[in-house]
RNA sequence: GGCGGCGUAGCUCAGUUGGUUAGAGCAACCGGUUCAUACCCGGUAGGUCGGCGGUUCGAGUCCGCCCGCCGCUACCA
């Protein structure tokens, strides 16, 4: 069988990636991986765009050799996509010899045949965006209306490719195949572009000496760095070195790109290639949507370009998440809220809320609360004859079977919602059935059944998300002590985890992120959405200057009078003197402090605490204590001191 | 100017071919629960579905005009 061949564009190498071209890598890794999970043999490309003027010439600015600075750049792409889990079979670069040799090759076929002649081209041009310029679209100062730099005169002897020829040919086939080109705008978009009618393109630069010479030309400089580079999924095939064999490659399966590369050139210029060189085309071009932050694009002069190591990496911090998991939470993210159709709003906020909401609240503590019910009530064993409930099992299939419909058709924000259904469907069995309470009334037996059914959904999750987070898949099957992740049609096998298997001990996969609330003042004074810098990296952990610490306002309080707050186990209700003025606060200290015990007693309060809402009850303050394993120690002055006393 | 698209709850978004009281998640509020990571479950509130008009027994959904935004593209300067 034919290997499922997946690529993403190869990237410039001129500027490091950010989370639009991780975007891109992130959808083909999980689209790869879904494949290999359903038992496809795949091929992943990824690669670099190393054949570019632009490329020569930042190099040249800054003073390295340009094979050295490619070299660099190569090496930063590829190491950020292994960090981020990306399990890509080949990274290509477009400076590599046999890429140039299949450039050289295809060039001298296509001209032999005449699909490529030679001609003139005049005009203005400009470097950064490698595009040629209308006069018409240009005003006095002769900058690039894009990119506003400086543009360039050109009048040069130039090869063009035949495009125009392949015009019917091309709407045929999109109109022919709806899946040719995804998502629906993008395919009405490319055919509204060919409806214009498609010109010839230029597919050769003179005055550059960075790319792939012209073949049996050398007046006529380099090939035009777009027909070297779509090439490169091509190369990457071994078609020329392979004979026949690149068929077991070829043609891609899915081709995923941002939406601004696919109209024009992977859906024109591309299939117009392959089909004067008589190859099969691509099955399907995908082109997402772009990150858009703070309602703008994300561009390096507005500074919000954000580095997707660092936005992992700082989650890893503020939440003590282990950073594979925190790579695979921000992998979640990205696909959550993948821009299909339009742009889509790339916020820190927006992950923190992911993190906290649909990682931690809702995957890992159901896989925590499962596990510690199985360790508190049966050792950590998988009970005699546990079964899933044929209602529940219904359920898990149904969704598992909506997960892989909506993964097929690369809509991950679908197919994770589709897959927390389970979550929300095993919480809600959970409350209905309410194992503890069956425990209690003796009834292990139909306990173990309950909770049973949480495991094998763990299970099943653990399978669906692997494509999305591989290693929290892993960490699930470790908790669960699987040998291994199941795979996408083992996954569904009910009644899978057999009676006697022993469970490891649950550790939270997602520790909860304390959100910091802010007032509605703090909220609009504050910078909007501080972007994580791409050069300088956070220094972590971050000290707090003499001045941070003065903002927290503690004083010394005595405890006037305690209650147990109705309806909770662990609240108490503290009315407290701090100088003169009477403060409620809601502490966490009932299971450790009775309410008697402890009044008359001085403690150390942080005073200017926003108040919040606990219980029903405003709490004006936090009390301050000893955390031993969890429980409170509370503190106390050595000596009696006035009520409000400062603590500095 | 043309083509395509968007505008739905405070926020992010679903809404199949027009069909009963317009949905989800988050945030808010209230209640329940205690196995769990201040968790989970339930409920409430919140929308003139951008505006106006039309077709229809019935319009978020179809048609026309207008407003705002985005993409592509043209022309004039």
């Amino acid at each position: 069988m034919k290997r499922y061949y997946i690529t993403t564009p190869i990237y410039y190498v001129n500027s490091a990636p950010h989370i639009g071209t991780a975007l891109t890598t992130i959808v083909a890794d999980a689209c790869a991986r879904f494949q290999k999970q359903r038992g496809r043999e795949v091929y992943f490309l990824t690669g670099t765009d190393e054949n570019a003027p632009k490329v020569h010439r930042v190099a040249q600015e800054r003073g390295v050799p340009t094979q050295q600075f490619v070299d660099e750049m190569a090496e930063v792409f590829a190491h950020t996509w292994r960090a981020l889990h990306i399990e890509y079979d080949v990274f290509i670069r477009t400076t590599e010899a046999r890429h140039t040799r299949v450039v050289s090759e295809v060039f001298r076929r296509l001209r032999e045949q005449g699909d490529i002649y030679k001609g003139s081209y005049q005009g203005w041009y400009c470097i950064a965006c490698e595009t040629f310029f209308a006069s018409s679209k240009i005003d006095q100062s002769r900058t690039c209306p894009d990119c506003s730099k400086p543009l360039e005169w050109r009048d040069e002897p130039c090869y063009y490719f035949r495009l125009s020829a392949y015009e019917a040919r091309l709407r045929e086939h999109i109109l022919a195949n709806p899946q040719f080109v995804q998502p629906e705008v993008r395919r009405n978009e490319t055919l509204g572009f060919i409806g214009e009618g498609l010109q010839d393109v230029a597919v050769s630069r003179t005055g550059a000496d960075w790319g792939v010479p012209v073949p049996d030309d050398p007046d006529s400089g380099v090939v035009y760095v777009w027909f070297d580079a779509l090439l490169n999924y091509l190369t990457a095939t071994g078609w020329l070195e392979r004979g026949e064999n690149y068929l077991d490659t070829w043609p891609p399966d899915l081709q995923l790109m941002g939406k601004d590369i696919l109209p024009r050139f992977h859906a024109t210029i591309w299939p117009a290639m392959l089909m004067a060189l008589g190859l099969p085309l691509p099955e399907r071009l995908y082109g997402h949507g772009w990150w858009i932050v703070n309602q703008q694009k994300m561009s390096k002069s507005l500074g919000n370009v954000y580095a997707p190591l660092e936005v992992a990496q700082s989650l890893a911090q503020a939440s003590g998440c282990e950073q594979p998991y925190a790579i695979d939470a921000f992998r979640y993210y990205l696909l959550r809220e993948m821009p299909t159709d339009s742009d889509a709003e790339f916020s820190l906020e927006g992950f923190e809320a992911r993190y906290n909401g649909d990682l931690a609240n809702d995957l890992g503590n159901l896989l925590h609360r499962t596990l510690s019910m199985m360790h508190r009530y049966f050792g950590g064993r998988v009970p005699q004859d546990a079964r899933v409930d044929a209602s529940i099992a219904d359920l898990f299939a149904q969704q598992a079977a909506r997960v892989t419909e909506a993964f097929e058709a690369v809509d991950y924000p679908r197919g994770l919602r589709e897959a927390w259904q389970i979550i929300g469907a095993v919480n809600r069995y959970y409350d209905e059935q309410a194992p503890w309470t069956l425990m209690k009334q003796g009834n292990a037996e139909r306990a173990g059944q309950v909770l049973y059914a949480g495991l094998i959904a763990a299970r099943l999750l653990s399978g669906l998300i692997e494509p999305v987070m591989p290693q929290v898949a892993r960490a699930i099957a470790q908790q669960l002590n699987l040998s291994a992740v199941p795979c996408w049609s083992d996954a569904t096998v009910m009644n899978a985890i057999p009676s006697g298997h022993l469970l490891q001990e649950p550790t939270p996969i997602f520790p909860r992120l304390q959100t910091k609330t802010k007032t509605p003042t703090e909220a609009q004074a504050a910078p909007a959405a501080t972007p994580t810098p791409l050069k300088e990296p956070k220094p972590m952990p971050e000290p707090i200057t003499i001045d941070d610490f003065k903002r927290l306002q503690i004083r010394i309080a005595t405890i006037k009078a305690a209650e147990p707050v109705p309806k909770s186990n662990k609240l108490l209700k503290l009315t407290l003197d701090v100088g003169g003025e009477e403060r409620t606060i809601v502490a966490g200290i009932a299971e450790d402090y009775a309410p008697d015990q402890i009044v008359g007693k001085q403690i150390p309060v942080l005073v200017n605490l926003q108040p919040a809402l606990i219980r029903g009850i405003v709490s004006e303050g936090m009390m301050l204590a000893a955390d031993v394993d969890g429980k409170a120690v509370l503190l106390h002055p050595d000596r009696a001191v006035p009520s409000g006393s400062v603590v500095r």
